[in-house]
RNA sequence: CAGUGCAUUA
C-alpha cells in the first residue's frame, strides 16, 4: 500500500490522473487495499480537476470499504469548491459527513464559514459560526478574522467592529491579521483618524506590523492620493528590514 | 504526514 501510495502520489503531482486511476485500479486487482491516504490523493486530484462527482463516488466506496474518510478530506474539497464558486455544495457536503457519521472539526468550519463569506451569504456564515459553538468547538483566531474580513467586505462595517470587540471578550486577542483586516476596512472607508487609532492600538498591543500590514496601508494612502502618509510608510517598512512587494 | 484567514501584483 505504502509503494502504491507514493507511486500514486507521483502521477497525482504531474497531472496525469488517468495514469493514476489505472495505477488504483491495479491495486485492487492485486488485493492490494487502498487506505485513507490513497484515497485523500485521489479525491484531492479529482477536486482539483473540477471532478466533484468522481470525488463524492470515491467517497461513497470508501464508506463500503470500512475507511473512515476525515475531517480534513472534506475541508479540501470544501476549499476547492469555494475556490470555484461552488459555494453552494457546501450544504451538499456536509450532508455526505453527516451520513457518514463524521464530525466537523475547526478547521472545516472555518473553510465553511470563509466560503460563505467570500459570496456575500453572511447569515449562512454566522449560522455556520454558531453550528460550530453548538457542536462544542471553540472560535479560533481565525475564525474569528474570517467572520470579520467577510463583514468587512460585504460592507457591514458595524457589525465587524461589533465582531472584532466580541473576539476580545470571548478571551481571543487580535493578532496582526485582524489588524490587518481592520486597517484594510478602516482604509477604504476613507475613516483616516480611526485607521491612525486602530495602528497605534495595534503596536500598543505589542504586534509588530507585516509586510501584509504595510502593504495595505501604502495602498490606501496612494490610492487617495495621500502621497506624504504613504511614503512614510514605505520608509516604516523598509526601517524594519522589509521588501515592499 | 497532510487541510483554513488579511494586502499588493501580472
Amino acid at each position: 500500500t505504502r509503494a502504491y501510495n507514493a507511486l500514486l502520489k507521483g502521477y497525482v503531482k504531474i497531472g496525469a490522473l488517468k495514469d493514476a486511476e489505472l495505477i488504483f485500479l491495479d491495486m485492487e486487482h492485486c488485493g492490494v487495499s487502498p487506505n485513507e491516504g490513497t484515497y485523500s490523493l485521489l479525491i484531492d486530484a479529482y477536486m482539483s480537476a473540477g471532478r466533484w462527482e468522481s470525488a463524492r463516488i470515491l467517497i461513497k466506496e470508501m464508506e463500503e470499504n470500512d475507511v473512515r474518510p476525515n475531517s480534513y478530506v472534506f475541508s479540501r474539497i470544501l476549499a476547492n469548491l469555494r475556490d470555484k464558486g461552488d459555494w453552494q455544495k457546501s450544504f451538499a457536503i456536509l450532508r455526505e459527513m453527516r451520513s457518514n457519521g463524521i464530525h466537523p472539526d475547526r478547521h472545516f468550519y472555518n473553510v465553511m464559514i470563509d466560503t460563505f463569506g467570500k459570496y456575500n451569504c453572511l447569515h449562512h456564515a454566522m449560522d455556520a459560526f454558531d453550528k460550530m459553538r453548538f457542536d462544542g468547538i471553540k472560535p479560533d483566531e481565525i475564525t474569528w478574522n474570517t467572520l470579520i474580513d467577510a463583514h468587512c467586505k460585504a460592507g457591514r462595517y458595524d457589525k465587524a467592529m461589533f465582531l472584532f470587540e466580541n473576539m476580545q471578550e470571548n478571551g481571543c486577542s487580535p493578532c496582526t491579521t485582524t489588524y490587518n483586516i481592520m486597517l484594510n476596512s478602516l482604509g477604504e472607508q476613507g475613516r483616516w483618524e480611526e485607521l491612525k487609532e486602530m495602528f497605534e492600538g495595534m503596536k500598543k498591543q505589542g504586534l509588530l506590523p507585516n509586510v501584509v500590514t504595510y502593504t495595505t496601508l501604502v495602498d490606501a494612502y496612494g490610492k487617495s492620493g495621500r502621497f506624504k502618509e504613504a511614503i512614510e510608510c514605505l520608509e516604516a517598512m523598509k526601517a524594519g528590514g522589509m521588501k515592499p512587494s
